[in-house]
RNA sequence: GGGGGCGUGGUGUAGUGGUUAACAUGCCGGCCUGUCAAGCCGGAGAUCGCGGGUUCAAGUCCCGUCGCUCCCGCCA
């Protein structure tokens, strides 16, 4: 080894301690006669003095080396005098002082700090990834991220659970995400294709008699990125047999509720996580991934407002549209341009306007308010709760639009009032999606989870004659305004699987080809079974307080889904595609 | 596929159509034996992402394009 101990290990009690060191150079102040350089490693830094006096050679050595050579030093651990500790370092109490130093490597003028969390252009950290991942906070992240895998393989494995691995190669299902291909050398014209999640296989291991299965599980879906969608992206796959809903519910829980402070002691999590119904998510939060760290939840004003002069509230419930409402503390004093900006990103999700209602001194002001009647407004202020201080903001729209609407409002008061504590976790289940979805584009049923999800028994029944009143035993784990688990008891039964294939609209030659071995592996006595699988990359950003999951993985791609360090997807030879079968179109079809 | 934001020495930024494009930091050289992102002195370093247009004059205005990013669509 190049090292007797790392970097940022040492304390005051290796004092006395010959040690020797290997890392990176941080920084260096030289002082002529006496040199520091900060040493850094993965454990952290530590200070290092190289003095003329104690060696002429490792003085020398020290004058030579720049910011991020690799060094090693061999020295004495030695403690600060009392005026020269560093209170910001946990080694900040000693220092080695070295009695050779030796240049393992130099290195060139990196092309951003290392040395610090500047803001750096997110294109050029992605190009020198290694260089970024040096940093700090990316570090930090990287061992947080191994810290939480840890923790979840130790939890399931001390409940029975066996880490099995999936095949990456496997067959396309074209509903869904958009899949990666991958061209078959063997079979000319064929294609895999890399799984969107291992769904099928983790059921088919329950046929298989393995009853408690999870897996670290990298998944691939060729769809458009956002901050926390990225084209690989890694699952805590997980499936039980002889479950219930409430089993698997009440498993995760208890894992995150012990996960959260095992790796992150600073964060809070609330517990336990409260349940709500699909419907209820969307009419208090108007998503179905609410933040549930804050309260300002949304009011219904349909009844109250239905009957109003304003023809923008009647005319909308005339038309079997919503009223609703978000009460706001403290904002009655809004200017102009403020209610201009709120009503913008009302706007942007859809609504036609925004009513917005200040609660002042000298009563309620607001544009609209010369349209309401008293009566009017003593039903908005009655049923929202609106004091002296408050602003009120109405959107009358379908509820599709109240919702989205409302919901982007309540994150923006979120983020201007500062309402939420960032070290809080606050994880809840969405429960009874509803089943089926109507495609209005392709004119069919679509599943809302996906097929093999079991309906809700209380309502199969109605199945076949009303697919919309069926709903179904899936369930989400929302985390902080994230969607960061989703899961559903499976469909074990054939008949029932064929029925809801029907309702999809499937031929029967298309069940055939595309699960035909699914349907098959469950006539050989299927056992009841349901699984969940949380996302580990937004969970553990979540934890980082990151705001992207770039931040918490090694080598992520552009929104453009490109490696700017490698230069991928990139062009093959000629060579290449003929052994595949593969002729290009060209790029203008 | 649609919409928004950003792009100026290595890095981060400032820059009102008008002088030799400014500041900080980094880099290079010099001085310096106790610093904490050391300090002081000196120096190099930019065809303002790219292409076109308007203008006597463009980093600045217009159009296009490329890259990064955010949002909608999409993500069973």
């Amino acid at each position: 080894m190049f090292k007797t101990h790392s970097c940022g290990a040492l304390r005051l009690d290796h004092v006395g301690t010959t040690v020797t060191l290997a890392g990176w150079v941080h920084l260096r102040r030289d002082f002529g006669g006496v040199i520091f350089v900060v040493m850094r490693d993965r454990e952290g830094l530590v200070q290092v003095v190289i003095s003329a006096e104690v060696s002429a050679e490792a003085h020398k050595v020290a004058s030579e080396v720049r910011s991020e050579y690799v060094i090693q030093v061999e020295g004495t651990i030695r403690a600060r005098p009392t005026d020269q500790v560093n209170p910001d370092w946990p080694t900040g109490e000693i220092e080695v002082a070295a009695s050779t130093v030796r240049i393992l490597n130099t290195a060139k003028t990196p092309p951003f700090y290392i040395y610090e969390d500047a803001q750096v252009d997110e294109a050029l950290r992605l190009r020198y990834r290694y260089l970024d991942l040096r940093r700090t906070r990316m570090q930090r992240n990287i061992i947080l991220r191994h810290k939480t895998v840890q923790f979840i393989r130790h939890y399931l494995d001390a409940q029975g659970f066996l880490e099995i691995e999936t095949p990456q190669l496997f067959k396309s299902t074209p509903e869904g995400a958009r899949d990666y291909l991958v061209p078959s050398r063997v079979h000319p014209g064929l294609f895999y294709a890399l799984p969107q999640s291992p769904q099928q296989l983790k059921q088919l291991l329950m046929v298989g008699g393995y009853e408690r299965y999870y897996q670290i599980a990298r998944c691939f879906r060729d769809e458009d990125l956002r901050g926390d969608r990225q084209p690989e992206f890694t699952q805590l796959d997980l499936e039980m047999s002889f479950v219930h809903r409430d089993d698997i519910l009440d498993l995760m829980e208890a894992m995150f509720v012990a996960l959260v402070p095992a790796v992150t002691p600073q964060k809070r999590i609330l517990s336990p996580f409260p349940r709500l119904s699909y419907v209820e998510a969307l009419e208090r939060y108007g998503t179905d991934k609410p933040d549930l760290r804050f309260g300002l939840e949304l009011v219904d004003l349909t009844a109250a407002l239905g009957k109003s002069e304003f023809r923008v509230f009647s005319g909308t419930v005339a038309n079997e549209g919503r009223i609703k409402g978000l009460r706001v503390p403290g904002c009655a004093g809004y200017s102009r341009r403020e209610i201009d900006e709120i009503t913008e990103v009302a706007k942007h999700a859809g609504a036609k306007g925004l009513v917005t209602l200040a609660y002042t001194v000298d009563g309620i002001k607001g544009p609209t308010v010369k349209f309401l009647s008293e009566q009017d407004l003593e039903a908005i202020a009655e049923t929202t709760g609106a004091e002296e201080g408050d602003l009120v903001c109405i959107v009358a729209d379908s509820f599709v639009v109240v919702s989205a609407a409302l919901s982007a409002l309540r994150l923006i008061f979120r983020d201007r009032l500062n309402l939420v504590d960032p070290d809080l976790i606050a994880m809840g289940w969405v429960l009874d999606f509803p089943m089926f979805e109507w495609n209005e584009t392709e004119e069919r049923w679509d599943a809302a989870h996906h097929p093999f999800t079991l309906p809700r028994p209380s309502t199969y029944e109605a199945m076949l004659a009303d697919p919309t009143a069926v709903l179904s035993d899936a369930y989400d784990l929302v985390c902080n305004g994230y969607e960061i688990a989703s899961g559903s008891i499976r469909v074990h039964d054939p008949k029932i699987q064929l029925d809801i294939f029907r309702i999809l609209g499937y031929e029967e030659a298309d069940i055939q080809a595309r699960f035909g071995h699914m349907m098959e592996a469950f006539s050989y006595g299927a056992p009841p079974h349901g699984g969940i699988a949380p996302g580990i990359d937004r969970l553990v950003m979540l934890l980082a307080d990151a705001t992207s999951i770039r931040d918490v993985i090694a080598f992520p791609k552009t929104t453009q889904a490109t490696d700017l360090m490698a230069d991928a997807p990139a062009e093959v030879s000629e060579r290449q595609l003929r052994e595949l079968h593969i002729k290009l179109l060209g790029t203008d079809t």
